[in-house]
DNA sequence: ACGCTTCCAGTTTTT
DNA sequence: CTGGAAGCGT
């Protein structure tokens, strides 16, 4: 059909069209391989009858998965079955939802984030009779996941590492953690994709069953995948052979993160026989930079060669900048888009990426100061905030009391005056009898050493009880009322009546308009209630909870946060050795990763570059001099337009870059904002005072009512005549002092 | 048991 | 400079 495939170069057409057997398409950025993804299982449904449900579509991010999601919808018309679109935890969740016994599991069985994992990583540590100085939890997490990614379990971990001291410790606890994460019905995110390859590997009727199920795979980002994806996919694909992933080597930017680049390098040794498609034109970036780009990633050796180009036109020269310091080359990037907006740009044009976050804060500073509105991406999501996770803790425990590492969570917030000498003791008997604490906590009378805590262990308790009837006779959304009645959860909150804790307070309020929306969803889509174990489910795989582009803004963030991102014009800060590439890659073969992180930077970028270094950089708190990145001398010095400006800011500058630094201010203190989904319209708010008249852009008129901390942090408190009490951050609020 | 102080280490983070 | 964790004093 012509709407399929009218739209697509030949490249394109051919990928989407290829018939069965492994496909590898090497999607350079920018090329549109999210298009021939889609386009292919529209393809695949329509043109070649395959059953909607019998393709697999895998992505790494929910986003991704909804994008998609969205697009195949559409070209499909909506109203057709959907095919298995989704990422590779969810997909895997949903293949072991349907056995966990398999794996000696039960039913309902909960998913640990890091902080979870760390909790019980510790508590591994302390029964082990370890010291957490000699042997950092970091590490060893460290260690168990890259196992679970590499399909390395406990034993196997253990047999391979026996000669090596701190290893083999790291071993034992390993050993012990899954232990302990099967007590606790509980799987982390390794877990999820190992646990499903075991699950395949062990059982062959579950084997077969999804083997025949899924008759077309196709994998997005495919140079992320880590060896139990790799080895997932492998399984699922045997029986039809059908495997289509779409990834570029070059992009390959997780490896810290377990991604193991050879999948998409060996892919065509792997799938014999396989077709390799090279998605080369860009439909982003004009020549100059693309040839900026090609120029530093023909530098590494393990790739599989590509060479991007456009028919975008040359555009101009990539720009580069050496400041002084990092704040003026912050101002500089101000002052850059101060100009850009004043020649009709939009503050949605412009994209400051950097490689560690601490950079940020000078980048912040010099925006606030020319009140340039932008927003943090990648900062912490809703569901990650403490106040939250206390709440999903209690309500985790609810539906497993033998969940010791919620239980810790919760069991002294708010404050019941259980310490840390009971719980110690609490835990130590539940190790000697082979039960959990809450079971100990439930018979805490026939324990020694604890008389003194009965009474506050048994209201606890008594709480826990009582919301478990809850459960089971009530929706989530009345459970959580409950939940917030019993467990007195905003105590000290209402205590403390801060703002900061009052904007907590609204935060588990919040938390019930999730809880409502998810359970309306659920009822549209599938006509069931919500139970407790979906609602959780859902929380726990989601991320960035959903933004809302409130106002036009600039966008700060990482350079592994731009991955799949465009825009007009980028910024890249901090070209600097030590910093980018950072030191620490320096040793090993970790260099070529930084040159792709690089490549993906300068390809994000639609009609200018701008590269920016300095010659002293105040970071954590020292100020060093950094050399000039290696990865600028890579690129063509034709290519490159060196912005004067430099030096210490005294040297005359051209014309068309005149960017005075007189009277600048470099503010000290004020501590980065990292609030996900804030959009900064940075006014005067910060110099408001209690009792001033102040006009808000959405809320109207109001009285400031308090005033609280100071510099970046401030928060201000207005009763608004009409929209009522607010509280806002200084340094975000559009406010307008009226006279 | 808890809050306050001091000390220390500090990339990148799709799930 | 920061945030978290361990240590100390009440």
């Amino acid at each position: 059909m012509d709407f399929i495939t009218g739209q697509l170069n030949n490249k394109q057409k051919e990928a989407v069209l290829t018939g069965d057997g492994p496909v590898l398409v090497l999607a350079g950025a920018g090329s549109g391989k999210t298009r021939v993804l889609t386009s292919r299982v529209a393809h695949l449904v329509m043109e070649k009858g395959v059953y909607p449900s019998s393709i697999l579509a895998i992505t790494f991010t929910n986003k991704a998965a909804r994008e998609i999601k969205g697009r195949v919808g559409k070209m499909m018309g909506g109203d057709m079955w959907f095919p298995w679109i989704g990422t590779f935890h969810s997909m895997c969740l949903k293949m072991l939802r349907m056995y966990p016994e398999s794996l000696g599991y039960r039913k309902g069985f909960v998913i640990y984030d890091q902080d979870d994992q760390k909790i019980l990583v510790k508590d591994c540590l302390k029964e082990l009779d370890l010291d957490s100085k000699l042997f950092p939890p970091k590490m060893i997490i460290h260690q168990i996941n890259r196992s679970k990614d590499e399909l390395i379990d406990a034993e196997k971990f253990n047999k391979e590492n026996a000669s090596d001291y701190k290893l083999s410790i790291a071993g034992k606890v390993y050993e012990l953690y899954q232990k302990r994460m099967l007590e606790n019905n509980a799987m982390d995110f390794g877990d999820l994709i190992a646990n499903a390859v075991k699950m395949l590997r062990e059982n062959e009727n579950i084997r077969m069953y999804f083997q025949n199920a899924f008759k077309h795979i196709l994998i997005d980002e495919y140079q992320d995948t880590n060896t139990a994806q790799y080895e997932l996919a492998y399984i699922l694909s045997e029986k039809h052979g059908n495997i289509f992933v779409v990834g570029d080597d070059d992009q390959s930017i997780y490896g810290w993160r377990g991604a193991n680049i050879r999948n998409i390098l060996d892919f065509e040794k792997d799938y014999p026989g396989c077709m390799v498609i090279r998605l080369e034109q860009n439909y982003r970036s004009t020549t100059n930079i693309l040839d900026a780009a090609n120029d530093v990633i023909k530098n590494n050796l393990g790739r599989k060669g590509k060479t991007l180009w456009s028919d975008k036109g040359t555009g101009g020269k990539i720009n580069y900048y050496r400041a002084a310091t990092n704040s003026m080359e912050a101002y500089y990037i101000a002052s850059r888009i101060q100009k850009g907006i004043e020649a009709g740009r939009d503050y949605e044009d412009y994209a400051v990426l950097y490689r560690v976050n601490a950079q940020s804060r000078s980048i912040e500073q010099a925006l606030r100061d020319k009140k340039i509105p932008y927003r943090i991406y990648g900062g912490i999501s809703f569901y990650q905030r403490k106040e939250i996770k206390d709440v999903l803790a209690y309500l985790k425990l609810i539906q497993n009391p033998n969940d010791n590492v919620q239980l810790k969570r919760v069991i002294n917030e708010p404050k019941r005056g259980i310490g840390k000498t009971t719980l110690t003791r609490m835990e130590e008997y539940a190790i000697d009898t082979g039960s959990s604490i809450y079971e100990v906590a439930g018979d805490i009378r026939i324990y020694p050493n604890l008389s003194k805590s009965v009474e506050k262990v048994s209201v606890f308790v008594g709480i826990i009880e009582k919301l478990r009837k809850s459960a089971a006779e009530k929706s989530v959304a009345d459970l959580y009322d409950d939940v917030i009645l019993y467990s007195d959860i905003l105590k000290q909150y209402k205590l403390d009546n801060t703002i900061i804790s009052r904007s907590r307070i609204e935060n588990i309020k919040e938390l019930k308009s999730a809880i409502m929306t998810k359970a309306e969803e659920q009822y549209e889509s599938f006509g069931e209630k919500l139970t407790l174990e979906v609602f959780l489910e859902s929380v726990t795989l989601a991320t960035d909870a959903d933004e809302e582009t409130e106002g036009t803004h600039v966008s700060i963030m990482t350079l592994h946060s731009a991955k799949g991102l465009e825009f007009p014009i980028v910024f890249i800060s901090g070209m600097e050795e030590g910093v980018f590439p950072s030191f620490q890659s320096f040793s090993e073969g970790r260099l070529e990763e930084e040159r792709r992180l690089c490549y993906v930077g300068i390809t994000r970028a639609m009609e200018e570059v701008y590269l920016l270094n300095t010659m002293q950089r105040t970071l954590y708190g020292r100020t060093q001099s950094y050399p000039e990145s290696q990865f600028l001398r890579e690129i063509s010095p034709a290519l490159i337009e060196h912005k004067s400006g430099g030096g210490f800011g005294r040297r005359n500058v051209g014309q068309s870059t005149r960017d005075s630094f007189g009277g600048m201010r470099i503010t000290k203190g004020g501590k980065p904002i990292t609030i996900a989904g804030f959009t900064a319209v940075p006014g005067e708010a910060a110099n408001v005072k209690t009792g001033q008249r102040v006009r808000h852009k959405k809320f109207g008129d109001g009285t400031v009512t308090n005033t609280e901390g100071s510099g970046g942090d401030k928060m201000i408190e207005v009763s608004f005549d009409i929209a009522g009490t607010k509280r806002l951050m200084a340094s975000f609020a559009k406010l307008k002092i009226v006279d």
